[in-house]
DNA sequence: CTTATATATCGAGAAATCTTGATACGTAAG
DNA sequence: CTTACGTATCAAGATTTCTCGATATATAAG
């Protein structure tokens, strides 16, 4: 039997005026919205390395196909090293793989489910017009 | 005829030997990565959004239906302003809509396509490991 | 081994975000 | 009008993220 003894009990026991049946709807509420924490971590890394429009444009580009971190930073405009800070996050997300060839790093997209995911986005962000 | 002139013409022109071949190269480059600021901004929102474990349970719970801010501030176990601040992040994005009766506000999912997006990220999380 | 080049990592300042108590606003009831 | 309550906004400290020059690492060439 879980223990739930904090603000929300006071509140909503007011609101149903039975303190029993207030507890119950609280686990209720609790399990409907429970997200495992090393669940939602991965899941929240993957939407924080899509949040940046530097990154944006390096998916956007590697749509395109694979190419190396001195075409990447061509195509964005920027030092290498904030490229290559960039590049770093959206592999460490699992949103692009790396490919050595000598000295070269080449990237390319992880996996269609990027593209797709991009396109929800987008999306969205017509609806809201 | 767009201006190039900084950082990436020497490195590429090094690289490509002929410096109007890397002028070239550049336009297409860039070109490939663009993103129109005004359209990414949009989209940068919505995934801001999606990187907060709060948010993400605030969306799951409301998969479920609509919840007035009492309701999901209990199934959070957070206070009343950090409550409403993540619910006003997440309509700002779009991707919850409000709908007031007296004097609750009740939320829901502006649309499928949120359930869809956080999907595709979860098939992404898996993914990886 | 020395040098050059491509990339990664470090470090620090700037900017954005998260959290939460305090306060303001709006509606309903007395 | 006054009170009570649900929600929104404000403010400020804590934490995280972004950026980029400086430096380190790794590979290839001479």
């Amino acid at each position: 039997m879980p223990e739930i003894t904090d603000r929300s009990v006071e509140k909503l026991t007011r609101l149903i005026g039975d303190e029993e049946r207030a507890r119950l709807k609280i686990q209720r509420l609790r399990s409907l919205a429970d997200v495992v924490e090393s669940d939602v971590q991965d899941e929240v890394n993957i939407f924080k390395a899509l949040s940046d429009p530097c990154r944006l444009a390096i998916l956007k580009l590697l749509q395109n196909g694979e190419f190396c971190v001195c075409e990447i930073m061509t195509a964005l405009d920027r030092p290498q090293s904030t490229t290559s800070h960039h590049l770093s996050i959206l592999k460490d997300a699992g949103l692009i793989k790396e490919r050595k060839v000598g000295k070269w790093s080449n990237y390319r997209l992880a996996d269609g489910a990027v593209i797709e995911i991009m396109n929800q986005a987008r999306l969205l962000s017509r609806l809201q017009k």
